[in-house]
DNA sequence: GTCTATACATGGATAGAC
DNA sequence: GTCTATCCATGTATAGAC
């Protein structure tokens, strides 16, 4: 990995951990073993590092997103899957995360991606249960872009609630009553009978 | 108002827009008109003047949730009053954000309120949803725990939502969704016919 | 109780040598 | 491309006068 490619790295981590504000430059610099200099080489400064990092980390979500949600099984199967899906609870979610930070909110390129992804996430997965309802798995009177919403809230508000806690047992809570609410929707015989 | 007093607001109000790491004792001393000195007569330092903030956010958060649910009606009508309350939903949660913030989090003292508030919460939407099920308005097949978890974390995802498209929109559709599988859970006829 | 002065570390960035 | 030196503002706190 070269030293431009581990300085994204570095910054990546720390977004995470510590996000925009709690992140300087210099912490960047040591944890990617980079030196002072060579970060302004590669990059104009902390927003174009951050920039690169919090693309890349958009763009990881959405792929692993739609890994589970194009996987096989029905619709509900699918969104069951990607639900529960194994996350680094504790340490949150490295999109949703940033919303928290006013210097990334008010600069509309940080803020960019981040707004993508809630609003492709979301459209993904009503399109999801559209289908769902479409071909009678899921009861007609479901709304799906209102329930797209609620079930993209409900993991970034699972992840305060572990983080709240300390623990990950929050979060599989949320997530359990979720997937309760939802199969509740499932007609009984599939929708091909 | 006296002075100590402006200084807690004052850093409530902070702490809500930019978080702990986001907040210098000089930019809480600016807002309230107190002095350097002045702060730190009142308070020994930062993060103690930040668990007077913090707890005393807690605190009000308990009380409105609380005046909300204890309220008139049904189970079900006295959680959805709760649910669309009123919110300042582009500022987010006040207690809520404090979780992304890693130097609250890792301070035993600032962490508690916290803790204790989405404890509290929860447990309180359960026992709700409990009464509910015991008197034949909800769905026998309901789980209140998780489901009281699942109602927390889409307020707090919600505002996830809200804040990255820039628009309360968002918001509500999240919480829409989540009144809409709640009130499929209610059984036709009430509980006592 | 409040003010001013002072202190020292860190944040964020530039300049110029190599 | 990377390193060191340097710069100025800000963060956080203490000391001591009033």
């Amino acid at each position: 990995m070269d030293t431009r490619e581990r300085l994204i790295e570095s910054a990546r981590e720390l977004l995470w951990e510590r996000g925009y504000v709690g992140t300087s430059p210099k912490a960047i610099q040591e944890r990617s073993g980079a030196g002072q200099g060579s970060m302004y080489h590669h990059f104009h400064g902390k927003p174009d590092l951050a920039l690169a990092a919090i693309s890349r980390s958009a763009e990881e979500l959405r792929a692993r997103a739609e890994a589970q949600l194009s996987g096989p099984g029905t619709v509900v199967e699918r969104i069951v899957a990607y639900l529960r899906r194994e996350r680094d609870v504790l340490k949150g979610c490295p999109v949703g995360r940033l919303t928290q930070d006013p210097d990334v909110m008010s600069d509309p390129e940080l803020r960019g991606p981040v707004a993508e992804t809630f609003a492709w996430l979301t459209d993904r997965l009503a399109a999801l249960l559209e289908e769902g309802r479409a071909n009678g798995e899921l009861a007609a009177g479901l709304d799906p872009e209102a329930t797209a919403g609620t079930l993209v809230a409900v993991l970034q508000g699972a992840y305060v609630l572990a983080r709240a806690a300390g623990s990950p047992e929050a979060y599989e809570q949320a997530v359990d009553g979720a997937v309760g609410l939802l199969t509740a929707q499932v007609r009984r015989s599939g929708g091909d009978e």
